[in-house]
DNA sequence: CGCCGACTTGAATTCCTTCAAGTACGGTGG
DNA sequence: CCACCGTACTTGAAGGAATTCAAGTCGGCG
C-alpha cells in the first residue's frame, strides 16, 4: 500500500462536497485515506463482470465507462464517468461485480480498500451521506438511460447523451458546458446509446447541419443550447445537482 | 399518522432479511415503525416526478412499476416492484423525484416518514446496510436494464423481462419461478422493454410456439427454462442473490 | 346486451443496421 | 523524410427488425 499524495484527492473531496456539506474533520479524513494512486492506459480493464474486488475506487483524472455484454458480443456502455467520481461504492456490499469498469482514455486511479471505505463511511456521517447520495444519483442516471435508450429515437439519444456529459463536466467544475472535447470515439458513444457507430456519426452530422452544434475531431462546440435541450428532450433535474 | 398493523410489516423484514442479516433488535424496530398504510388501486400515481415526496414508502401486496415520460409523451418503465421491495429509499436523499411510481394492480403501501425512516438507519446499522444492498442491488437492475433495451432483440428482451420477473418473485419467496401470473398488461411489457404492445404480442406468440413459455391470458408456464435462459441471455448474477 | 380495455393479426412504412468502400490522421520504422 | 499501418471516422446503398396503421376478437362488467 503506497501512501498517495494528498494533493491528489482534493478532486474527490470536492465532488463529493456536492452531495452533502463536509467539515474539516471529514474532509481530512478523506485526504489521509491510505489509497495506492495508480496510472491507467486507455482501454484498461479496472474491473471485470464477475470479479471479487477488494477495493473501491476513485477516479482523478481521465475518463472510465462501465459496460455489460450481451452473449453475442453486443456490449453497452452503462455510464461515463468523470474526475473526481466514486466508481466503485457498490463493492462494499456485492461481492462479485456486475459489470465492467474500463479506463477510455489514460486514467488515474485511487484504489483504496474495503476495509479502509467502510472506516471512513462508518467514522463520519457526512461522507456516509455524500456518498449514499452520489450513489444514488447515479442510480438516477441509470435510469434516465433506460428512458433514453428505450424510448428516444437516435438523433434525440445522442444528443440526450451530448447534454449529459457537458451538464455533468460542468458540475463537476471541469470547464464550461459550451466547449468541451469528447473522451470517448464514436463507437463508444454508439455503445452507450445502443446504436452503431455508423448512426452515431450520421446523427452527429445531423446536429451539425441544423446549426445545434459545431464539431472539429472530437472538440464539441454546443452552439445551439436551447436547441439541443428541446431536441434532446433534456431536463437536468435527474441529475439532482442542486443539492 | 396511524399505526399499521404490526404483522403486515413482517414482508418487509423478510425482504430485508436477504439482503443483511437482522438481529431481533432490528426487525423489532422495523415492526413497531409508525407508518400509514393505505390501499390502493390499480392505475394510481403514488409519486409523481418533479414532487418533493415526504415519506417513503414500502410495497405490502400487489405490484408497482416506476416510470420516466418523454416530451413528446413516450414512456419508459424502469422497473417493476414485488411485494415486500422498498419503493422510495432515495427520496430520503433526494429532493425531487425524478421519475413516476404508479399502481399496476391494487396494492397496499406501507408510508414512513423521512424522519421516522431516517432515526430506524441511524439507530440499526444492519438495517440501514440491508437498505443500503438493497438500493444497490436496484441499481444493478437498471444497469442490466439498459443492457436490455440497448442491445438485446425485441425476442430476447421480453424474454428477459419475464426471467428476471420469475427469479425476483421466487427469491421474495413468493412462488415457484415455473408458473405464475402476471401483473402488467402487454402495454406495461412494451413500455419496459422499449417496444410496442404489438411487438410484445408477437413477440410473446413466437415464445409459445417455440415451446419455451405456456400462456393462458396472463398466466405464465415456463415450459423450457433452459431455452429460455440462453434466449434471454439471462444470467441471474445481476440480482445478487446469494448473499 | 353493449361497451371498453386488453389482446390479436395483417400490411405498409420507417428507422436503423449491415455491408461495402474509402478517407484522414497519428505513430512507427526504414 | 516518407512509406506503411492501424484506428477512428465518413459516406452510400441494400436489407431487416420493429413501428405504424388498420381491423377485428375476446372477455369482463355495468
Amino acid at each position: 500500500m503506497i501512501i498517495g499524495e494528498i494533493e491528489t484527492l482534493q478532486r474527490v473531496v470536492t465532488n463529493l462536497e456536492r452531495f452533502h456539506t463536509l467539515g474539516a474533520a471529514d474532509r481530512a479524513a478523506i485526504e489521509t485515506l491510505r489509497v495506492r494512486i495508480q496510472q491507467h492506459s486507455a482501454h484498461d480493464m479496472l474491473v471485470r463482470e464477475g470479479n471479487r474486488p477488494e477495493c473501491c475506487s476513485m477516479l482523478l483524472e481521465g475518463y472510465v465507462c462501465r459496460h455489460k455484454v450481451t452473449a453475442d458480443g453486443g456490449r453497452q456502455i452503462v455510464s461515463f464517468h468523470i474526475p473526481g467520481d466514486l466508481l466503485d461504492v457498490q463493492h462494499l456490499e456485492l461481492e462479485r461485480a456486475d459489470h465492467n469498469v474500463q479506463a477510455i482514455t489514460d486514467a488515474t486511479i485511487a484504489w483504496i480498500s474495503k476495509g479502509e471505505m467502510q472506516s471512513l463511511l462508518d467514522g463520519y456521517p457526512s461522507v456516509r451521506r455524500a456518498v449514499w447520495r452520489s450513489a444514488l444519483v447515479d442510480a438516477s442516471i441509470f435510469r434516465e438511460w433506460v428512458l433514453n435508450v428505450g424510448r428516444r429515437d437516435a438523433l434525440a439519444r445522442v444528443a440526450h447523451m451530448l447534454c449529459e456529459f457537458a451538464a455533468r463536466r460542468e458540475a463537476a467544475g471541469l470547464g464550461s458546458p459550451d466547449r468541451f472535447e469528447l473522451p470517448m470515439t464514436q463507437e463508444q458513444i454508439a455503445d452507450a446509446t445502443g446504436l452503431t457507430s455508423i448512426h452515431v456519426n450520421r446523427m452527429l452530422r445531423i446536429l451539425g447541419q441544423r446549426g445545434l452544434i459545431a464539431r472539429d475531431k472530437r472538440d464539441v462546440h454546443i452552439v445551439n443550447w436551447d436547441g439541443m435541450r428541446r431536441l434532446a428532450d433534456f431536463d437536468p433535474a435527474y441529475l439532482h445537482l442542486a443539492a
